[in-house]
DNA sequence: CCTACCGATCGGTAGG
DNA sequence: CCTACCGATCGGTAGG
């Protein structure tokens, strides 16, 4: 009954790193202090380092926890034998629901990843590029096919990743429709953008 | 001939606002340090001192100086008596070619605007929140013309402001397709993702 | 988990 | 435009 302790339950560990997600998104990684943090968890700010090791290990955490998730996700999509056009349908609707759902600590590994530090800055580029690349050739498949229409791929693969990032802004207004509709619409835009007529 | 001076020529202000803005853009606005700047700029930190008066205001003139330009082009479209599609077509082509021509601000004025405070940080907010309900009337009024596809236009707005702030990855990879072709493209799929088919 | 504290760096000012 | 310097705050450590 000793070693287990940390295993279904979240742990002190991951209850700071929530937080700081939350500071991360809300102020930018550079503009939250380990004292804000620590206020936020209600310990003093020298406590932090019983359960992390330093600020960048925070935000370490946060972004390759994400990227994992989406190259899981893009891998197991690309190996499947749908249409190109639905694989990217699918790919946008999994970035979306992200989004929603997982929303601070997504958001902060897509806008406050440039401050991590060199090896894991380095790992970060390359694995962005690598899913770029991918979601690339998804669509140039989509359009040897004739699925897709004739445009610059890496030009579509910019508006689907960064359209979805802007969801932000509608987070942030409760008011607005459903998670289910603002995935239907986006769909509706993006995907009917790159559909053959 | 003495008044006239800062005339036509850039200002030691300027230089100074245009490196900061370089600089905000690269690492962001917080973890920018005014010693950072002046080492830029070739001077002392306390030199900066004499042609700006705080950190806070470099951001301000970026901010402001930006989204005067683009409400300024939006008053304009609007007056215009043109469709919506093509009022909708125009303001992204606006917004693609200030973020390639002026990429630096647009981009600051974007992603650090959060960083304003408070008389500013509120009217930013307020400006901002102005034009997205602009665009979403455009967008409204080409709907009940029958030019666009039924969607919510807000979702429409969000996609398309974000989807150009994204140029940024592109920007960063000389090698691609040049400006043309981008806004091309970016229109092809983004308008005709708004087309009623 | 806390108190006490470290050296470094921050934005900014005084005074010339 | 510089030197010299300010108080505040930063991330992090020692020691209990």
């Amino acid at each position: 009954m000793a070693k287990i302790k940390s295993n279904r339950t979240s742990t002190r560990k991951d209850i700071i790193v929530a937080k700081a997600a939350k500071l991360f998104r809300e102020k930018g990684y550079s503009a939250t202090s380990m004292r804000d943090l620590a206020e936020h968890v209600g310990v003093e700010a020298a406590s932090l380092y019983n359960h992390i090791s330093s600020k960048a290990e925070i935000l370490q955490d946060i972004c390759f926890r994400v990227a994992t998730k989406f190259v899981l996700f893009i891998e197991e999509i690309d190996a499947s034998n749908r249409s190109a056009l639905d694989k990217i349908e699918a790919i946008l609707r999994f970035h979306i629901r992200q989004m929603i759902e997982n929303y601070e600590e997504v958001y902060v590994s897509d806008r406050e990843w440039k401050h991590l530090t060199d090896p894991y800055l380095s790992n970060m580029q390359s694995q962005r590029r690598a899913y770029r690349q991918r979601m690339g050739s998804i669509i140039e498949e989509g359009m040897r096919r004739g699925e897709i229409k004739p445009i610059d791929a890496s030009t579509a693969v910019l508006i689907m990743l960064h359209a979805v990032s802007g969801i932000e802004s509608w987070h942030r207004s409760k008011r607005k429709i459903e998670g289910d509709k603002l995935e239907d619409n986006m769909v509706k835009i993006l995907v009917g953008g790159l559909k053959q007529s």
